[in-house]
DNA sequence: TTGTATGCGTTATCAT
DNA sequence: ATGATAACGCATACAA
């Protein structure tokens, strides 16, 4: 295959360009071009590093476009998809590249083209057991995407505004908020131009993009079926009163016991943790004298501390002397020991609109907020009784 | 307050240099200053942009010179932590800076300082549930310091090489790799001369940095205890074959078997699930034709599923006529259902080591290869009988 | 199709 | 202490 004439190496002219020389005394030499500004770096490193020591300078389309005998800008149109380059110009670069260990830099590429392919994750505890699935799909769909995942964990008691800052400075070309924020904090999102989408949240006041499962539905019909089923006195463990997914499974719950007539439950607070289910239901046996018919957790690991205590501890059968609901559908809701009567959120699905909804936001950034909404899917386990009592 | 005289706005001089301006045609204007340029540009958003819809462009710290009637440079000192700058500068390029919304470019920066303060972590899985633990202390430890996480998993089909390909795109300072790699693919961070910690893996050949915690110690200290226990028929389930931890396990555990003189322990193989454990029990049953004393779980998820599937599906009695023991001490494990036998990883202080360890690494790329080993805790629980049989 | 020249927003190195 | 200027590595308009 022999090569054709204008890929010889052919050095780039050097440059006597319009700038004719400066009289100010003999400081300043004529600017070199770039690529002899390299030539001499590569000679110096030549000279300086020992044989195996290569350098510890990183390879860049300088070093590709001086190996090969053309300029700089033709290495970068072969790195580019849709480019107009000859194949024996591609073929040539590639060859060096590859020889030369050659990596296009994301960091430059994203300061000229200003867009990182980045996009932020954030995420309130990955302890949740929840929260874990979310991040595992949605880093799935972005990476299939070609788009990085910068994972921002915000445990409670940090400072969140400063990490949030740290968002900014990284150019991201978008946000997923899975974590509890204010809404100052989103209207600041708003105010920066980042393409963002909220995962199981909105905001009151203003419409935003936002991918949901409809809690208050879910509730509903879970008080539904256990109404139906013959459950009367009904007690709720709520999640901690900063989550509004947590707030609106207990206003649709509450909503529906009160529609459907039924005694006012008692509510205790949890934080969504195994053992504030545990001391959720003493909480309620202690308040209420007596054992309820059922427990409405607001999720499903509080779910499990319920269950256990329940038969562990307390020695109550569950579901025949009390029913336990959860929320989520995580995997150990599943497991024999439990088999939790819960409400699955469609995580997968729920993820993937995300990663598209942001993808489609940061292709149009002005389009108007979108929310979709998914309703939960009812998984009749044993840990309640949902037949006739 | 009064402004010292020399913060007085005044505007740097035009650039009348060396370049003694052009004689080929009118054409090209001499070069204007950068700030000059910035001048224009603001200019041109002022008339362009509607009053609402606010500009697009992003605020750089030549607007904020521009602003302050100061130089560029004044600016991005005042953003830097040890520099020298007069306080009465820093409090006004604060003040312009709040009033513009400016944030330092990390992109930018990153391409001058040769530091992207990005660490990229790499885990093979996030259902785990072992994993997602080691991210969230992993994430707390690094944003601690300063550094952001850029996630990747890796999923079993997915092309690995390509994806770390993306790695070296965005110039990590470091990696940790908690996920299953081929030594061709650790030898390629070496080349790269990126420095990497593995987390509980290591390679045979090469001294590598890592995190590890001793498998081979903990499951001859779990077979040890079993023995001492009376239990004679061990039988195993084992993680993958292509995990490392799992392989070492498995040895350890064998290899104490053989040296107590116990008989050969049947293997069968999961792959760290559930219902892997679940199958992993039926068929340990099938090809022994009866009970083992103890089956050894690769981890705890498979000892949960096999102590689920003992206690609900073949009505076996755990632990008194089966025990079943596990690897990791995740949550779960602790729960009142299960409050399983296992050997505990000190996740915390496990990332807490790779973290510390890469980011000395990053201050020092040079430092001798080195190994930091755990010990995992023992965690009697009640799905094995300890004591004599 | 290929090369030249410029700029992205910052930090670093000077000179002042 | 401050300002002017040159990189950093790439992509892109424009000229050829």
């Amino acid at each position: 295959m022999a090569e054709k004439t204008f890929l010889k190496p052919k050095l780039p002219k050097t440059r006597n360009t319009n700038k004719v020389s400066k009289p100010p005394a003999a400081s300043k030499a004529p600017k070199a071009s770039k690529l002899q500004q390299r030539q001499k770096k590569a000679a110096v490193v030549a000279t300086t590093a020992t044989p195996k020591e290569t350098s510890r300078r990183a390879v860049t389309s300088y070093d590709v476009a001086l190996r090969a005998g053309i300029s700089q800008s033709a290495v970068s149109r072969c790195f580019k998809p849709g480019a107009s380059v000859s194949p024996a110009m591609r073929a040539l670069v590639m060859k060096v590249a590859r020889e030369l260990d050659y990596t296009p830099n994301a960091i430059a590429r994203s300061l000229i083209t200003r867009r990182s392919n980045l996009v932020a994750v954030l995420i309130s505890n990955l302890t949740n057991l929840y929260y874990p699935e979310v991040l595992s799909e949605l880093c799935q769909q972005f990476e299939k995407r070609g788009l990085r995942v910068l994972l921002f964990t915000l445990p409670h008691e940090a400072d969140v505004d400063k990490m949030i800052a740290q968002v900014w400075e990284y150019q991201v070309d978008g946000v997923v908020a899975a974590a509890r924020l204010t809404p100052q904090q989103v209207a600041e999102f708003e105010r920066r131009q980042v393409p963002f989408v909220l995962y199981n949240r909105t905001l009151q006041d203003k419409p935003v993009n936002a991918v949901v499962c409809d809690q208050i539905e879910g509730a509903r019909l879970l008080v539904t079926r256990l109404a139906a089923a013959g459950h009367k006195r009904l007690a709720i463990i709520s999640g901690p009163t900063d989550s509004v997914v947590g707030q609106e499974r207990t206003r649709g719950a509450r909503e529906r016991i009160a529609e459907l007539g039924l005694a006012k439950p008692i509510i205790v607070e949890g934080n969504y943790d195994y053992h504030s289910g545990a001391a959720g239901l003493r909480e309620i046996l202690r308040q209420l004298g007596c054992t309820p018919d059922a427990i409405i957790c607001g999720n499903d690991v509080m779910a499990i501390g319920c269950v256990d205590t329940a038969r562990h501890e307390l020695g109550l059968n569950v579901p025949t002397e009390l029913s336990v609901v959860g929320f989520d559908g995580v995997e150990p809701s599943t497991w024999l020991s439990y088999n939790l009567t819960t409400l699955r959120q469609p995580v997968q699905m729920m993820a993937q609109a995300a990663a598209e909804m942001l993808i489609a936001l940061i292709a149009k950034p002005d389009s108007s907020p979108e929310k979709r909404v998914f309703s939960a899917q009812f998984i009749e386990g044993g840990t309640s009784v949902l037949g006739p009592l």
